[in-house]
DNA sequence: CTGTATCCTCATTGATACTG
DNA sequence: CAGTATCAATGAGGATACAG
């Protein structure tokens, strides 16, 4: 199971960690996942298709811990084949404010990164 | 090194994966990286001492990625004993708004999180 | 003081096989 | 279909020693 630091008052204050979000935990899938739920309710063979590479088992677990932190429910149909649906909470929605925040940082700012990262690299050859 | 995913043109698109922000490639230290160099220019030592448990290999190594993706200068005078600043860039220090906005989001809604938690254990101790 | 060089451990992830 | 169980691989991170 994915573990979050331990949740304290202060938690989020001046010197709060990046795991603040939820997502952060199982980081690398979580973030496509709830983009993936954005536009409504996914089945989970749904999630596994356009998450290319993701396997059911870290699938599995990566939504468990997102059901335990509250940003989505799990909802099994008594039918068979069995049919399972994955739905973003209200808290779970919420959180595309802060995302939406992050990827405009990175569009905005996406030429000073390229820019950084080539006079890196030109350092580096300078160096060698 | 710490490696990010390579940058597209798209990257930063709907489908933006948490990776977007610099600060995520070695999360576990440049989050709180950012908040020590806030106020101000530290040197290397005065970063390791409040980063209480980092080693001075991996302080190194992030120091480094952060470096190349033009969040933090490293300035090193010639002096003896050696003295090292880092400071944060204007680019580092944009960072701030989707970093405060996380915080916020997590302030906001720390009570939810909470209660999720808890329900959740409750619903694993009737399981068993 | 500010690192680098090795070696090592542990957790996350991946691969594969299997089940209700 | 929707998982679980098991094992293997990978890599960030830590311990320690040493160098400029």
């Amino acid at each position: 199971m994915i573990e979050l630091e331990p949740l304290t008052a202060d938690f989020f204050g001046p010197h709060c960690p990046v795991p603040a979000l939820p997502i952060t935990g199982g980081a690398k899938w979580s973030w496509k996942i709830m983009r993936c739920l954005e536009a409504g309710p996914r089945r989970f063979s749904e999630l596994k298709v356009p998450l290319r590479g993701i396997t059911a088992k870290v699938l599995a677990e990566t939504l468990r811990a997102m059901e335990r932190d509250g940003v989505l429910t799990r909802t099994a149909h008594d039918e068979n084949p069995p049919r399972v649906e994955y739905e973003l909470t209200p808290l779970g929605r919420s959180l595309f404010g802060p995302m939406d925040a992050a990827c405009a940082w990175g569009r905005e700012h996406l030429a000073d990164l390229l820019a950084a990262r080539e006079a890196y690299e030109q350092g580096e050859r300078e160096v060698a």
